[in-house]
DNA sequence: GCGTAGAGACTACACGTGTAATCTGCCCGC
DNA sequence: GCGGGCAGATTACACGTGTAGTCTCTACGC
């Protein structure tokens, strides 16, 4: 359980991944700092603390330009995926399908998410 | 976050409320302790510990019958849509389209998935 | 040149979780 | 009736996580 790389990011830790996901690009600290100061009213050293502990995992990087900037070494995508398949592994024996089926019966899909879908669906046949 | 029942259920101890949900009927810890023991090599006292923690938890209800006899107090559908809404609130911006068309592009399903959902989606529309 | 602020490192601390061991009291078999 | 085993309760303990505070050093403004 548990890839090397990815290894098991935290809640907390995610959101840091978040924002340098959308910046998509290397930011100093101070930049994620304060858009998680403003977003979750984080103090400086929280934040610290949690890149620290993604670099530690091998989730960032960092790299020395006067001060350090911080790059993903995961994508949004890569992440998000290896997340989904741990839950589908969890929650549904491994089946995406059944993942889908229990949404489509369960409200979590709109009407209008269904006609999209159906849209994708016949587009990747 | 976190609603009041279904109060955040761990890894361990969801394995519990599957042998429960499996079962479909009240099960003393003794049973309980043997499925672990055989499929995850868990002490007795480890199963014992989960068991209570769901208790504490409001996610089993223990009923004396001699011995103390537990049923799950939210059901499995109930559990796995309410962590895949958390996974899609979390990751997906909220929307469960995005999480199935995130699908449909990362090769989580394969054709004849896609075939079976196919034919879901006509019947459900 | 000296103080101050900010960057980065180190430390803190409570709570949840995984994983159990030990203690206690009761019932069953001898 | 006595000892052993089992159910249930209590305790343990390390590690991850959320959330920060403090310490140190350096560079910049005065």
């Amino acid at each position: 359980m548990s890839n090397t790389l990815a290894d098991k990011i935290s809640d907390s830790e995610l959101e840091v991944m978040k924002v340098l996901w959308r910046a998509g690009d290397a930011l100093p600290v101070t930049e994620i700092r304060e858009t998680l100061q403003r977003e979750k009213g984080w103090e400086a050293t929280t934040v610290k603390t949690l890149v620290s502990r993604l670099v530690g995992k091998g989730a960032l990087r960092q790299e020395k330009r006067g001060v350090f900037y911080y790059s993903p070494l995961i994508s949004e995508r890569e992440y998000n995926g290896w997340a989904t398949n741990d839950l589908i592994r969890r929650l549904y024996n491994g089946s995406a399908r059944e993942l889908v089926a229990a949404l489509v019966h369960s409200e979590g899909l709109t009407q209008s998410d269904i006609e999209e879908l159906r849209a994708l669906f016949k587009v990747e046949e």
